[in-house]
DNA sequence: CTGTTAGCGCCTTCAC
DNA sequence: GTGAAGGCGCTAACAG
């Protein structure tokens, strides 16, 4: 059996709970006895039984991190930064992949609520109604999804896509397409919204944009999509990521095409392999590491609102509200790269200045 | 507060012991209470709390797994492969990422070991020592490392490595180099001997291998390693992984050459961006998935059979090393792709029938 | 500042 | 087959 408090209290000659006070909460300790318990539970090895703490505590000291597939390296970045960013603020994180799969998602998700803290659903493709339904059995945060009243941390995807329009009309390109992903996905809800919004706003122009359809977010998507956007004579397509956009650019290249002077292509999420390829992908860059922080940053900030609540039932409303930055959205940045170019058909420049004016 | 044990026995008129039996050990109770005490307490929705179970047990139903760096698609092919077989049997999974530091490796380990039932560590960069000292505190298998005495499950890289040289001795190439990854990983080292090894019985012949030296196993070392083998008039050249033989591929295209017909290029992992990519990469295949899932057998195992021992003393060592499965090596698969090819150069096809009758 | 007293929720001998 | 008690390792009130 592994060491107690009882054994480093029966040898430093105190009792159990000043060994338990001057580990956990030194400044209720004498400095002299604190420092020698401190030396002699360090001497022996002691390791608290955090199931024995967290039996009383009622915390944990670790959360869950539910993702849909921890091979694509997306989701592995995220976890990353969660990982690390927990790991800093002395929890543990529980992983657990649903492999895409809605109906485990929950089930898992509820399986993980009584062993941790809370729980940064990432990615979920489960329904709204489900999620609030967790949020009521434990602290709950969102990370690439949106849900009012829970705290969400999300990516500018509106504005990456306008980052890549403008990029596109400043080229010249008149004719875009774009090359959605799974009709389930959050993120493509918003990309896809923020493309008909500019096309909407486009129609005075003589901007043409074009829905090309949802597609698998993988290469083999980009494969399908791209003699799509051939066949629509489009000069440029937009790809729901980076994987499209690099199964895009193999279809063109194979089809005796190249980008960007036959087609430019851009992507989404700035994966380590759009930099592998030739032409290097343009693709908007997604801070990945940084939503898993801020997901533990606001996971924490929940659960130690929560347990204050009990101490402190004074803090208003708002103050709560506001502390808890319900919403965060991360900023993008666009990377230009070899991929995007001028087109070389008919038309070329033109009207580009009056687009850009146009508010865009 | 949730609903506990307590409570569900009051509802259901038997006593606290009772539910438990009936939950824990439902042969030991009678079939009308057990079912009776089943329906009330899924009713209730009653989840036992795994602390306070742990506190008894000693058993946490949860394992550890550690590794070099998550963003990495090798190490989140196994964590997926890991977490998928550790559901399936009921545990649930700590993963922690440590940055590719090998100081903070075993501290980690160290940490989580109160929490866990047993560690996995994959691909640790720590020393021997280190590894077996953490073996006298906690359950341990090590995922593609191997140390004596230690389960271990891991790829058979010889196998891998000669399955890529008779390849391309067929192919007709006599001069052959190798572009090593980190001095410190082990799974290089396997390759790496397996390489020299394979020079040595090929003396005789007309065969010569060329050692690169070390490059960070990363796209950019690929490019470093590149330059070095066009350099060595090589016309193949051995990739550590995939993201090696991806950057030489690039660094090679660059300088206005081709592969295959200037230089054949393979790789180890096979990734999915190998096929994202022209030519798409000739690379041997690892079962990533496979290894993780392993893994997590072999820990178990550990794990029962230490518990066993304790009320079991009389089984036998031998057995114990047998179920153990002390060293597990997965076959691996050369992927046959674009990047290799016949040589053109002068040379070309020759002794290659007296070559891999030599036992190759 | 420190020791004593109660449990946290559950499992596990024991009696019955 | 079932209930009653004891305790896993630790923390959180209380006294002193």
């Amino acid at each position: 059996m592994a060491v107690t408090i009882r054994d480093v209290a029966r040898e430093s000659g105190v009792s159990i709970s000043t060994v338990s006070r001057a580990l956990a909460s030194p400044e209720q300790v004498a400095e002299a006895t604190r420092i020698h318990v401190q030396a002699t539970a360090a001497r022996m090895g002691y390791r608290p039984n955090r199931n024995a703490r967290s039996l009383i505590t009622g915390r944990s000291g670790s959360i869950g991190l539910v993702v849909p597939d921890l091979e694509n390296p997306f989701f592995g970045s995220v976890c990353k930064g969660v990982q690390a960013r927990a790991r800093a603020a002395g929890y543990t994180v529980f992983v657990a992949d649903t492999d895409e799969d809605p109906t485990v998602e929950s089930e898992i998700a509820r399986s993980l609520i009584k062993q941790v803290d809370g729980v940064i659903l990432c990615s979920p493709r489960t329904t709204d109604d489900e999620i609030r339904a967790l949020t009521t059995e434990t602290p709950l945060v969102l990370a690439n999804r949106r849900l009012d009243g829970v705290p969400s941390i999300i990516f500018d995807n509106g504005g990456g896509l306008v980052a890549v329009m403008r990029h596109l009309i400043a080229l010249g390109h008149r004719r875009v397409a774009y090359a959605g992903g799974p009709r389930a996905s959050w993120s493509n809800a918003q990309r896809a919204a923020a493309f008909r919004v500019f096309a909407d706003e486009q129609v005075h122009g003589e901007l043409e944009l074009i829905d090309l359809g949802n597609f698998p977010p993988y290469f083999e998507g980009g494969v399908q999509a791209a003699d799509l956007a051939v066949a629509s004579g489009a000069t440029a397509v937009v790809g729901y990521n980076d994987l499209v956009a690099l199964g895009i650019l193999d279809r063109l290249r194979q089809r005796g095409l190249s980008a960007p002077e036959d087609m430019s292509v851009t992507g989404f999420d700035n994966v380590a392999v759009s930099t592998f390829v030739r032409p290097n992908l343009t693709t908007v860059d997604l801070p990945r590491q940084q939503m898993g922080r801020m997901s533990v940053d606001a996971l924490l900030d929940l659960v130690l609102r929560d347990s204050q609540a009990s101490t402190n039932e004074s803090m208003p409303e708002q103050a709560a509200d506001a502390a808890s930055g319900v919403l965060q959205e991360l900023a993008v940045d666009l990377m230009v790269r070899q991929s995007t170019g001028v087109p070389s058909g008919p038309g070329g420049r033109g009207a580009t200045h009056q687009l850009l004016d146009a508010g865009v």
